[in-house]
DNA sequence: CGGTATCCTAATGGATACTG
DNA sequence: CAGTATCCATTAGGATACCG
């Protein structure tokens, strides 16, 4: 992904959001964010299975998106705040409408596998 | 991703969701038939640079999980449309709102590169 | 027209060790 | 605590040719 948008982007600019939230943890990730500011550690714990290498990266990402801020605390042992910046906010929405369709669809899902 | 889901997805169906319809080309293919139904080959000429192969996964995949649905006019040459199904016209909805939030989330990042 | 099959490259993700 | 660095495995995606 590109930080400089193409015209691609302006055609179908729900490609450039998924492409924003997509991948294996982001999805999780702004889920945890979207409930309360964590730490570096708080997430890791949280996110189930994720590495720090992919953590830091998913992070990393999202920063540079502007959809997260993160607020580094000069202090020693370090602490690190991650957070839904505005344009996160606005996301968390949508997220959470998403959510709620894939809690509906696997109960069709399941109730389906039940009758068959 | 599985058909039959698992307690990861109920921990988060969110991410259950992003998997449904994640990848480079799910989104665009989705919007497309958000518009209208359309058969194989207008996707494949309104889709820009998706190879067939791409296309022919990506409308496996969704119709496997019930978001499209293909229906085969048995006749020569052959004639197949694709179409939204039930849950993926609820999809549509959620997908809009993601093309609204990305479009103010590229003006505002526009907005910024200008005065930058 | 609407696909498969084969082969290949690029991107993503993971394991592990190390550090200010 | 919150990261990097290195190396490796897996998956996604692409080029091309062929088929009923």
């Amino acid at each position: 992904m590109p930080v400089r948008f193409t015209e691609e982007d302006l055609f179908c600019p729900t490609e450039t959001a998924l492409g924003i939230i997509g991948g294996k943890w982001k999805g999780m990730i702004l889920w945890c964010l979207a409930q309360r500011t964590m730490r570096f550690s708080e997430l890791h714990r949280t996110v189930p299975d994720i590495t720090q290498r992919m953590l830091t990266k998913q992070l990393r990402d999202l920063e540079r998106y502007d959809i997260i801020e993160r607020k580094v605390y000069a202090q020693v042992p370090p602490k690190v705040e991650y957070s839904l910046s505005k344009q996160g906010q606005k996301l968390k929405f949508i997220l959470d409408d998403l959510e709620e369709w894939s809690r509906s669809y696997l109960e069709e899902k399941a109730a389906k596998n039940e009758t068959s």
